[in-house]
RNA sequence: GCCGGGGUGGCGGAACUGGUAGACGCACGGGACUCAAAAUCCCGCGCCUGCAAGGGCGUGCCGGUUCGAUUCCGGCCCUCGGCACCA
C-alpha cells in the first residue's frame, strides 16, 4: 500500500466499486444470509430546495443521515436514505425576473448541478427514487388529493389577507416586505382581502395535538412544546354584545347589523364585569358602517390598512384606535359599551372584534391609558393594592385571583367564574363556552406562478368547478417568464381558456398555485413507490412508512413538520395509508456559522472579505488580535461567527474542501465541529486537524502493517484492549443517540492508544489487531473511503462486500475489567486526593485509605470528621 | 411582542441518572529533525499565586437547595431559530 494518504484516489476508486455493485440500491422485504428478514429503517433528510450551490449545512445534514444509514447497515437492517428536490418556489421565479429566462431551465440546472455537487461526498443514496416535486407526475398528485380534500369539505374558499403592493400590483410574500415596503418598487405595503383556498388544519387540531403530546416520544423536547404552542388549545367563551345598529345605505338598508350580535371570543370571561369597550377589526361591518358617515373615521380605517401582515409586525406596531361612536349592550349588565376600531384587530381571526377588559389585559390596560378610557377593577388578589397608574404583572393572572365588584360573581375563583358566566350568557340565548386553538386554517393559494396549478376551473354559470380526475394533471407551462408585476399564467391564454367540465361553455382556468408546503407536505412517502402510475402511494409505502428517522433544521420545528402530520392524517382518513404520524424519530439539526471579516468605508457601509483574502494574527497566548487584508497589509475588522450567507462572502463550498482534504475530511469535520443538533461554527484549522488525524492513521497502518498481527498477551496488551472497548463502548452510545462529534473522538483516542502501545508484535500483535480492526469499523459510518481501503489493505475483509456490510464491533467486557480503581477524595467537597483501591475493597477499607491520605490528611488534621460519604467507584467526600 | 433553543479556556467543544470541570481537536509557546522550508514527532497550555509541594478563583449574572451544582429551583442579561406568503 501507500505510504501516504491519497484521498482523491482512494475515494474515487471506492465510489467506482460501490457503484458498480450498486451498492446503496434497496428493496423492500430484503433478508440477510439466513433468509432471515432484515429490519428496515427508512432514514430521510429533508429534501433540498435547489438553489444550485450546495452549502455546509447540506453536507452536515447528509452525513448525519449517512452516517447512521451505514451503522445500521453494519448492525444489520435494512435502510433506505433517498434524495429529492423541492423544486417549486420563489427563489426561481426571482432568478427568473433576473436572467430573464423560465424558472423551469433555472431549476433543473441547479438540480444537475447539486446532484454533481453531492456525487463526491459519497452519500449512500438510493437514486432510483429520486423526486422532482416540479414534476408532473409528482405535482398531480397534490392535485388529486386537493379535489378529494374539497368533496369532504376539507378545502374551502374564503377570503384572506394579504401584502399587496400598489405600485408593482402584486401580492407580496412576508419576506418581500421589507421595513414596510415592496422589496422591489420601495412602496409602503398595504393589506389587502382577496379570495383564497384553505386546508381545514383545524379539524384536525385536537388530534394534532393529543398525538405530538402523546405519541411522540421520539421526537426533541423542543419540538414538542413548540408544536402544542403553536395548535394553542384553550377554552373559552364566544359571546355577543346585543345592539340595535342599522345598515345605513345598502340594498338591506334597515336591517340589524349581523343579527344585531357584536359577537367576540375572550379566554378571560372571569373579567366579563370589567368590560369598558369593545375593538372592532377596520374591516369589521360596525366599522364599515361607521365609517361611511365621518370621514375622520373612514381616514383611520384606510390609515390601518398600511403595513403588512406579519405577526411579528402586528404585535410589536403601536396600538391605536379611534372611536365609532356607536354602541353595544352588555351582555350581563345591560350597560352601554362604547364601540372602537383597533388596529391591532383582524378581520381574519375570530369574529374580527375583541372585547376590552383594562383592568385585566395588559394590551387594553396600554389602549385605555392612551385614550382615556375608564379601568374598572374586576379581579383582586388578597394583600395586593391595584392602581390605575401602572401596569402590574399580576393583573393578568387568572389563577391567584378572586372576582370583586362583580355583582353575584364575587368572590368566584377563575375557573368557577367562568363556569357561572357561560352559563348565564347560554341562559340568554347570547354565548357559550367553546374550545379555541391559535392554530388558523392553512391557506394554500399563491397568487404565483413557479407551483402546482389548483385544479379548478371559473365559469360564469356553474361557478367554481373541480377539474375532473381524468384530466389530471393540469400542467403548469414551463416556458413562461415572470417579470414581478404578477403571475404570467395570466396574460397565458393556452393556460387560462378551457371549456367548463360541467357545461361545455368558455371559462377560465384558477390561476392560483398552491404553497410550497403542499410538496412538502408527503414527498417522503412518494419516495418509497416514486414510480407509481396509478396510485398517489402503493403497497411500497405500507413496507417503509412510517419514517424510522426525519432528519433536518429546526427552523423547520412547526409548519413544515405540522402540516406533513396534518396531511398523513387526511391520508389516513381517506384510506391511503395505515398510520396516524409520518416521522417516529426526528432529529433537528443545528445551523452551520462561519468567521467573517470586514472593513467599513467612511458611509458605514460593510466590504465583507472572503476568509482566503485574510489574515489574521494573534498575540503570544494564541488570541486572535486583529487582521489585515493579504492585498494591501492594512487593517480588517473581525466580524465573528456568523451564519454562513452569501452577503458575509463566508460561505464556505463543500467542493473546495473536498478538493483540499477529500469527502472523508469534509464529513468527518462537520461531524466533529460540535453536537449534530446544535448550531456550529465551520474553521479551516479544525478541518485540517481532522485531516491530519486521517493522514497518522494512514501512515500507522502503512507503517505497521506487519506488526498488527498474531502476538503478545502480557500487561501491555491488557492495557490497550482495555482502552479501546472502555471507547468502544462509548462511541456505541454515541451512535445510538447520535452524538457523531464524540464519535470522531472516540476514533481519535483509538488512534492514540494505538500508538502509545507500541509496535512490537511480540508484545502487543494481536491487541493491534483487533484494536485497528474495530477503529476501522467505528470510523467507517463517517468517514467510509479511508476505512474501506485500509480494512481491505490490512486483509481483515472476509467477503466481497467489504466493510460496507461488515459486522458491528462487540464490546468485550472482560477486557474492561480491572483489578483496582482510581478513586478521589475530596475534603468538604473540595479535591485534595487520589487513591488506588482495590475493586473488591469495602466500604470501611476505602474510608481508610482516604483518611490515610497526606494531602487529605494535611487538610483533616485537628477537625472533627462529621461525615464520610463514598460514592462505590468514583469518590469520597469527607466532610469537616 | 409571543413561542422555543443556547451561553463552559484564546477557539470548536467534552463531562452517563447531581460526584475529579475542560476529554478530543484547533490556535499559541518551547524543543527535536532539516542547509532551509513544509511535513512529522516530543513537551507545555483556564486565570491568579508559589522555587516547589501546594493554595485561591473559575461553567453568562444574582440568589437558593445539597456533603457536593455546568447539571436542580427562582429572578435577570445576552444571543440564535420560528411567528402562518422564504424554504
Amino acid at each position: 500500500m501507500d505510504s501516504q494518504y491519497q484521498p482523491k484516489q482512494i475515494e474515487a476508486a471506492a465510489q467506482a466499486e460501490w457503484t458498480r455493485t450498486n451498492a446503496y440500491r434497496v428493496v423492500e422485504n430484503a433478508t440477510d444470509k439466513n433468509g432471515k428478514p432484515k429490519p428496515k429503517f427508512y432514514a430521510c433528510s429533508m429534501l433540498p430546495y435547489p438553489s444550485g450551490k450546495l452549502h455546509m449545512g447540506h453536507v452536515r445534514n447528509y452525513t448525519i443521515n449517512d452516517v447512521m444509514l451505514r451503522y445500521l447497515r453494519m448492525k444489520g437492517h435494512n435502510v433506505l436514505m433517498p434524495m429529492g428536490w423541492d423544486a417549486f418556489g420563489m427563489p426561481a421565479e426571482n432568478a427568473a425576473i433576473a436572467n430573464n429566462e423560465p424558472p423551469a431551465k433555472w431549476t433543473y440546472a441547479n438540480i444537475a448541478d447539486m446532484k454533481a455537487q453531492m456525487q463526491p461526498l459519497g452519500l449512500a443514496f438510493d437514486w432510483s427514487r429520486e423526486i422532482t416535486t416540479c414534476k408532473p407526475d409528482y405535482y398531480k398528485w397534490n392535485q388529486w388529493l386537493f379535489l378529494k380534500m374539497l368533496d369532504k369539505g376539507i378545502a374551502y374558499r374564503k377570503t384572506q389577507t394579504v401584502n399587496w403592493d400598489p405600485v408593482d400590483q402584486t401580492v407580496l410574500a412576508n419576506e418581500q416586505v421589507i421595513d414596510g415596503r415592496g422589496w422591489r418598487s420601495g412602496a409602503l405595503v398595504e393589506k389587502r382581502e382577496i379570495p383564497g383556498y384553505y386546508l381545514a388544519i383545524t379539524q384536525y387540531a385536537e388530534e394534532l395535538l393529543d398525538h405530538v403530546t402523546n405519541k411522540l416520544p421520539g421526537w426533541p423536547e423542543r419540538v414538542r412544546v413548540m408544536q402544542e404552542n403553536w395548535i394553542g388549545k384553550s377554552v373559552g367563551v364566544r359571546f355577543a354584545f346585543p345592539h340595535q345598529i342599522k345598515d345605513a345605505d345598502k340594498e338591506n338598508a334597515g336591517t340589524l347589523v349581523q343579527d344585531g350580535k357584536l359577537f367576540v371570543f375572550t379566554t378571560r370571561a372571569d373579567t366579563i364585569m370589567g368590560v369598558t369597550f369593545c375593538a372592532v377589526a377596520p374591516e369589521h361591518p360596525l366599522a364599515t358602517l361607521a365609517g361611511s358617515g365621518n370621514t375622520e373615521l373612514a381616514a383611520f380605517i384606510e390609515e390601518c390598512k398600511k403595513g403588512g401582515v406579519a405577526e411579528a409586525e402586528m404585535a410589536t406596531m403601536e396600538k391605536k384606535g379611534m372611536p365609532t361612536g356607536l354602541s353595544v349592550t352588555h351582555p350581563l349588565t345591560g350597560e352601554s359599551v362604547p364601540v372602537w376600531v383597533g388596529n391591532y384587530v383582524l378581520m381574519s381571526y375570530g369574529d374580527g372584534a375583541v372585547m376590552g377588559v383594562p383592568a385585566h389585559d395588559e394590551r387594553d390596560f396600554a389602549f385605555a391609558k392612551k385614550y382615556r378610557l375608564p379601568i374598572k377593577q374586576v379581579v383582586a388578589i388578597a394583600g395586593k393594592d391595584y392602581s390605575n397608574d401602572a401596569w402590574q404583572e399580576w393583573y393578568g393572572d387568572k389563577q391567584a385571583g378572586m372576582c370583586i365588584h362583580s355583582g353575584k360573581y364575587d368572590g368566584l375563583a377563575y375557573l368557577p367564574a367562568v363556569d357561572a358566566i357561560a352559563a348565564d350568557l347560554q341562559a340568554k340565548n347570547l354565548g357559550e363556552k367553546k374550545i379555541q386553538y391559535r392554530l388558523r386554517d392553512w391557506g394554500i393559494s399563491r397568487q404565483r406562478y413557479w407551483g402546482t396549478p389548483i385544479p379548478l376551473i371559473h365559469c360564469d354559470d356553474c361557478g367554481v368547478v373541480p377539474v375532473p380526475e381524468k384530466d389530471l394533471p393540469v400542467v403548469l407551462p414551463e416556458e413562461l417568464i415572470p417579470d414581478g408585476s404578477g403571475n404570467p399564467l395570466n396574460k397565458h391564454a393556452a393556460f387560462l381558456n378551457v371549456a367548463c367540465p360541467k357545461c361545455g361553455k368558455a371559462a377560465r382556468r384558477e390561476t392560483d398555485t398552491m404553497d410550497t408546503f403542499v410538496d412538502s407536505s408527503w414527498y417522503y412517502m412518494r419516495y418509497c413507490s416514486p414510480d407509481s402510475q396509478d396510485r398517489m402511494v402503493d403497497a411500497r409505502n405500507d413496507y417503509w412508512m412510517p419514517m424510522d428517522q426525519y432528519i433536518g433544521g429546526i427552523e423547520h420545528a412547526v409548519l413544515h413538520l405540522l402540516y406533513a402530520r396534518f396531511w398523513t392524517k387526511v391520508m389516513r382518513d381517506m384510506g391511503l395509508v395505515k398510520f396516524d404520524e409520518p416521522f417516529t424519530n426526528l432529529f433537528t439539526q443545528g445551523m452551520l456559522s462561519a468567521e467573517c471579516f470586514y472593513r467599513e468605508d467612511l458611509a458605514g457601509k460593510k466590504r465583507w472579505y472572503y476568509p482566503d483574502e485574510v489574515e489574521v494574527k494573534h498575540d503570544d497566548k494564541g488570541r486572535p488580535a486583529g487582521a489585515i487584508a493579504k492585498d494591501d497589509g492594512q487593517a480588517v475588522m473581525l466580524g465573528g461567527m456568523e451564519k454562513m450567507s452569501k452577503s458575509k462572502n463566508n460561505v464556505v463550498e463543500p467542493k473546495d474542501i473536498i478538493e483540499r482534504f477529500g469527502a472523508d475530511t469534509a464529513r468527518a469535520y462537520v461531524m466533529f465541529a460540535g453536537p449534530p443538533d446544535q448550531s456550529a461554527a465551520w474553521s479551516d484549522s479544525g478541518a485540517e486537524g481532522v485531516y491530519r488525524f486521517l493522514r497518522r492513521l494512514w501512515a500507522y497502518c502503512a507503517a505497521n502493517k506487519d506488526a498488527m498481527k498474531a502476538g503478545g498477551s502480557g500487561e501491555k496488551s491488557a492495557a490497550l484492549r482495555f482502552a479501546i472497548h472502555s471507547v468502544l463502548k462509548q462511541a456505541q452510545f454515541d451512535y445510538d443517540h447520535l452524538k457523531y462529534n464524540t464519535v470522531v473522538s472516540a476514533c481519535m483516542k483509538m488512534l492514540n492508544a494505538i500508538e502509545d502501545a507500541g509496535s512490537q508484535a511480540a508484545e502487543v500483535g494481536s491487541a493491534l489487531n483487533e484494536s485497528m480492526s474495530i477503529l476501522l469499523r467505528v470510523l467507517y459510518p463517517v468517514a467510509p473511503h479511508i476505512a474501506h481501503q485500509l480494512w481491505n489493505d490490512l486483509g481483515f475483509a472476509t467477503d466481497a462486500a467489504g466493510i460496507i456490510d461488515a459486522a458491528w464491533p462487540q464490546v468485550d467486557a472482560g477486557a474492561l475489567e480491572q483489578d483496582e480503581i482510581e478513586m478521589v477524595v475530596q475534603v468538604n467537597g473540595k479535591l485534595r486526593g487520589q487513591i488506588r483501591v482495590p475493586k473488591a475493597a469495602t466500604k470501611e477499607e476505602i474510608e481508610k485509605l482516604a483518611l490515610h491520605d497526606d494531602n487529605v490528611k494535611r487538610h483533616t488534621e485537628g477537625k472533627p470528621v462529621k461525615k464520610l460519604i463514598v460514592v462505590p467507584g468514583k469518590l469520597v467526600n469527607v466532610v469537616i
